[in-house]
DNA sequence: TAGATTGTTAATCGATTAACAATC
DNA sequence: TAGATTGTTAATCGATTAACAATC
């Protein structure tokens, strides 16, 4: 039933990140229409069904999506029907808040390790995680069948240590730090920036 | 200089971040070119001198772009030449790490003020930053002449209390909860949204 | 001057929206 | 059946890239 892939905007993903989310608020009903699912999410109605035919028709005419079907199409299409092991460099403030991030964990991104290069931290437990040597991260990494990281370093040492991970078998990263990481191409990276989204609501005010 | 605006592209502010950020990293260089911010940020030359466009001409031809002269230049376009008064709320895990986040103070965002609705941190300093209980919200954030605020409650309350932030004088929320928030036109919104984007990491890597 | 690089226009590319036949 | 709503095509809209005359 899921359609294989012609050429898909990079935009829709996070739209059916959205969609997800929003069909999970919708537990009990039995469908939804393309029309619910653009009051809930902003999106046009158009577009909800123009992101959905990317993949498949998971959709009856006159009676719009069954809710758990397509709940459960989503999944895999955005892979979150397995356990992807995570681990988070950088236990700083940021990191240790996202160690005992709910949104990671209920989507089964589970944080397994952790690295940080004060030799203070390393041996502790954190939000139930376990804090190594940054000396010791190939070793963990591997052992552990780690898929992906989140890079919560400062921005001067984000590049060398986002090149690290990818050596010791990162396939991802989701990267804190304020700078564009150059990794390999097969690496995907997906970069969260606040200082640059506060300062997008700073120029929309100030414009007026 | 800075020319009164004709039509931006939504995507160009969160680029002129970008290259603000990279200018910061050549104090002391007195020209870079279109050709250099596009290798330090991965965009194009054209589209570089392209986004600059959109405010002005900043540049001299077969010289490039002086330094100074341009930091200057986006710092007024994006606002950042002014402080502005930011109240956060839900102080959580997240909220507490981003009470502390550098990347926001140092560009002039100031958290004065911090809400939660559990009275046990009512009273306390965290970060340096006082916690009200959120009954309060309305008179402190009036009395601190709060511009923005930055939203961490969980996503169930994240609409009603927005709504309560921007009744009491809010023009912009920086929101991390997973919800589109309905809000009047006037106010200004930007989501960050954590699993959002890794969910778009392990979409990219599960199909191969 | 020759070489470099801007600012801008035109061409291309990609994403969104509108419209509607098909179908439940 | 009549009403609702999908999936898809065509039309529109917007953003990026290429190209180059102007100019330092």
């Amino acid at each position: 039933m899921i359609k294989e892939i012609k050429k898909i905007s990079q935009r829709v993903i996070p739209r059916m990140s959205r969609y997800y989310r929003i069909l999970y608020e919708h537990n009990g009903k039995d469908m939804i229409s393309s029309k619910e699912l653009s009051d809930f999410s902003g999106y046009t109605a158009a577009q909800v069904r123009k992101d959905f035919a990317y993949f498949g028709q998971f959709g009856c005419p006159g009676r719009g999506y069954n809710i758990e079907g397509l709940k459960g199409s989503i999944r895999k299409i955005l892979g979150l029907d397995r356990q992807w092991n995570v681990a988070l460099i950088g236990v700083g403030n940021l990191g240790i808040a996202l160690l005992g991030y709910k949104g990671f964990k209920d989507q089964g991104f589970e944080i397994t390790a952790a690295f940080d290069n004060d030799p203070e931290k390393a041996g502790r437990m954190i939000k139930n995680v376990e804090i190594f040597s940054a000396s010791k991260m190939c070793g963990v990494m591997r052992q552990k069948k780690i898929d992906m990281v989140i890079l919560t370093v400062p921005r001067e040492s984000a590049q060398a240590i986002a090149m690290e991970a990818v050596e010791c078998g990162a396939k991802a990263v989701l990267n804190f730090a304020p700078i564009n990481l150059k990794l390999p191409d097969a690496i995907k990276v997906r970069n969260i920036d606040m200082s640059i989204e506060i300062e997008n609501l700073s120029f929309l005010i100030s414009k007026g």
